[in-house]
DNA sequence: TCATCATATACCCATATAGGAATGCGTCAA
DNA sequence: TTGACGCATTCCTATATGGGTATATGATGA
């Protein structure tokens, strides 16, 4: 039996998890500070349960933190997984350096999309 | 009409090009050199209609340039779109090295935890 | 205990998408 | 011109997922 994926095992990473705008959002907002779920959906403009199944994604990636305060649980950012994707992108440092001085590779470009119009 | 979309209309941007692994993988195996696409597809182990499309996406949010020699394609980085990711998770960084003042914090957590069991 | 508030989960729908196979299309060499 | 090669696109299927509404769960206070 074959089974057929449509996103590979690896889905739920912190490269998933900070894929969706809202979900950047989220972080974006727990940056001034905790907040209760509640809050956090109202200032996303979407549901609460909207808004519990972004944290969820988040959490189980490690990228929020969660207390219990009262009836309320305050969520927080715990931004050490987004210092993987950080130190990953900065592998390719080199490569965006670089690209100043391809301004001929450039403008070969240029040229070939002439040619394809 | 209401139309809902499984993701937000920014769906073709750079976080959500390097969320898929493959992708990812093309992206460092483009790190030693051009490539066209059939050789991709044969490190990456899949067809080459499905590297196609993956270089595609990366393509289309400007991950990766390509140009024609002869048959082939070859394909190149272009991580100028990797700068931004680099940014954003850039923006942070304080919040985890924060992390390494919050053993008090942790403490509360582990106790909260040991109260859920 | 019971009412209430805060949050999470279940369920449903529509869309997005990864994967393969088949096919179309363009390019080069003979 | 024609065959072969390299790549892109199309078509199909199964799964993932975002969003909402309704509901369950949990916690608090009277």
């Amino acid at each position: 039996m074959m089974i057929i994926m449509a996103r590979a095992a690896t889905t739920s990473d912190v490269f998933n998890a900070i894929a969706e705008p809202r979900r950047r959002e989220i972080l974006a907002l727990l940056r001034t500070g905790e907040r209760p779920v509640t809050e956090l959906s109202q200032e996303l403009g979407m549901s609460q349960p909207g808004a519990s199944k972004h944290l969820r994604v988040l959490r189980e990636v490690g990228l929020v933190r969660d207390r219990k305060a009262g009836k309320q649980r305050l969520y927080d950012i715990d931004a050490r997984g987004l210092q993987a994707v950080h130190e990953w992108t900065g592998g390719f440092e080199q490569f965006w350096n670089e690209s100043f001085d391809r301004l001929d590779a450039y403008v070969q470009e240029l040229k070939q999309e002439r040619h394809e119009e």
